[in-house]
DNA sequence: TTGGCGTTTAACAAAAATGTTAAACACAAT
DNA sequence: ATTGTGTTTAACATTTTTGTTAAACGCCAA
């Protein structure tokens, strides 16, 4: 079979995903996702027959890549705070791409009552046991270790979804945000690990 | 005049308001606002003209709300410290009721291409001058202010975002979730000022 | 009670967004 | 060159959402 692949299909989710995850702009229509990947707006019927699959696959992938990025600092042979370390420059750097993905996500679980697969879950709770683990150490500050981790996601997260506000607020441009962001990296990982 | 006031039209604003800033729904149309609020959805014309200005309104009076309620903050006559407890008080209570208003704020106001108001952004220049202040007083943390406030309103805001993810991650219900919450206000003062 | 006025409703109209179809296109293999 | 197959397009149809209008309703005051 000629499986011609013009990269069409991949090129309509791309632009789906730059429209939702890095703009944010969630109200986009299949005519503005057609519009920015350049492209035919019955195409995105053609690939994925609704625009609801579409949506719905975008989520998807959004969630296994987010999977998939916080597996490999989990899972990886490393000492709790390089863990740490790793952690924060993998998901900043995701969410300086992909600063909506997360909320994304959010909003459209909720439509679809999308609950956190089982191995998520365990994959957290080991997570977590580690987290007990080096504050009974006394390496880093006793709390619920479920504060510690929403911390650290909130630290990460949250300044990159105001980013327009914060821009506006502080009359900084894109670049010395960007430098902002960078900073925070190491801002961070002294603020959870002191 | 008999201006009756039947109170619909706050009706309708604050039916808006529950789903957009507490339920996330950010794709409801007039017609799920005006089922939820169990009116008829033409008073949404007759009130508001159109979805959009109903809508802009909305994140108008959000914007107000938001600024005053800070502005209550700031302004006080307290100590530094005492106003950062007060501050995750009052955000914190509203963040549980409304989690999602910033963030609706945030897509609004980049449709609309709203900037911050000089007032506002004065008001936080104040504010940055007094962390400052409480830095070289070596009471906080020395850095850049403005990470300092990142930090202080991820804390307390992105936890309430993602409730949903957390509650289905810790298996944990409503009123646990509450109760996690209402913890961090402790924590967070805590967390800052060490 | 009745006329006026603000409110509410239903029926209709218009616009916007999504979905379908058949034909045109383009490339590769025969 | 021709055929087959995957891709793209345009025209059309349908559905969803929004906006408009005129009539009905209900309360209050004259």
């Amino acid at each position: 079979m000629a499986q011609r692949d013009t990269g069409t299909e991949q090129l309509i989710k791309d632009t789906a995903k730059q429209i939702f995850f890095s703009e944010g702009k969630f109200h986009a229509t299949t005519q503005d996702i057609a519009d920015a990947a350049g492209v035919n707006r019955t195409l995105v019927n053609y690939y994925f027959r609704s625009r609801d699959i579409l949506f719905e696959q975008v989520a998807e992938e959004a969630r296994a890549e987010m999977s998939a990025q916080l597996e490999s600092v989990f899972s990886a042979k490393l000492e709790f705070k390089e863990k740490v370390h790793r952690l924060i420059t993998v998901f900043m750097d995701q969410a300086i791409k992909f600063p909506y993905r997360e909320i994304y996500v959010v909003t459209e679980s909720k439509r679809t009552e999308k609950a956190v697969p089982d191995e998520k879950k365990n994959r957290i709770r080991k997570f977590l046991a580690e987290v007990e683990e080096e504050m009974e150490l006394g390496r880093i500050k006793k709390m619920d270790p479920r504060h510690f981790l929403m911390n650290l996601f909130s630290l990460m997260a949250y300044p990159l979804i105001t980013t327009c506000i914060n821009k506006s607020l502080y009359n900084i441009n894109d670049k010395e945000y960007l430098k902002l962001m960078k900073e925070r990296k190491q801002l961070i990982f002294e603020m959870i690990y002191q």
